[in-house]
DNA sequence: ATAAATAGTATAATATACTTGACATATAAT
DNA sequence: ATTATATGTCAAGTATATTATACTATTTAT
């Protein structure tokens, strides 16, 4: 079973084989079709890439201004990417 | 022409016959439809009733997960109430 | 008239989104 | 071998989302 926490510095993300931790699948397969880096994108929308990088890899929690930013940079929508999926933990 | 910043504290939010500020009047409709109260929607997604407050009202920047919760107490989708509006300052 | 429910707003404190900087790995090219 | 790009991760700091408390105003019901 899997237990995992929002807490940023508590590493208790327990990866089991490195599949857990609900990624964001539709941001990275979104971004591969724009053929653009973790880099790219975070330059576009004005935020870090490991900003970029949590939000596709981690239980991360972002604003719905920088969801917004990102749909519009990969030419998706709020319910492509970030509707109905993980984040009901 | 308007000037209003994203800070909390400083109180130079120039409302212009008070529909400025970018109101997140699908956000009120839909709250309106199921006749809830800002309190109602507030409790059933676990924050408090200045938080649905100044999300309605003011030019606010919830988090995603805050956004899905309220979209699904509401029966909309993140499109419906939060995608293409006013979040383009 | 007054009690209760709803809504708007303000402030200080707390939790957390996001940054900055750094280090590690993998791949592809030179 | 080594340079460059892309990715994953960690730690400490800063900015801001959210809370807790409080005050005001309006409406509805008693």
């Amino acid at each position: 079973m899997i237990l995992y926490l929002h807490k940023r510095y508590c590493c208790l993300s327990t990866k089991i084989r490195g599949d857990t931790l609900s990624k964001n699948l539709r941001l990275k397969s979104a971004r591969a079709a724009k053929d653009m880096s973790q880099k790219g994108v975070a330059d576009a929308v004005g935020v870090t890439r490991q900003t970029i990088n949590a939000i596709e890899n981690g239980d991360y929690n972002p604003t719905i201004n920088l969801c917004i930013a990102i749909c519009k940079v990969l030419d998706r929508t709020l319910n492509d990417i970030f509707w109905e999926d993980d984040q009901n933990e």
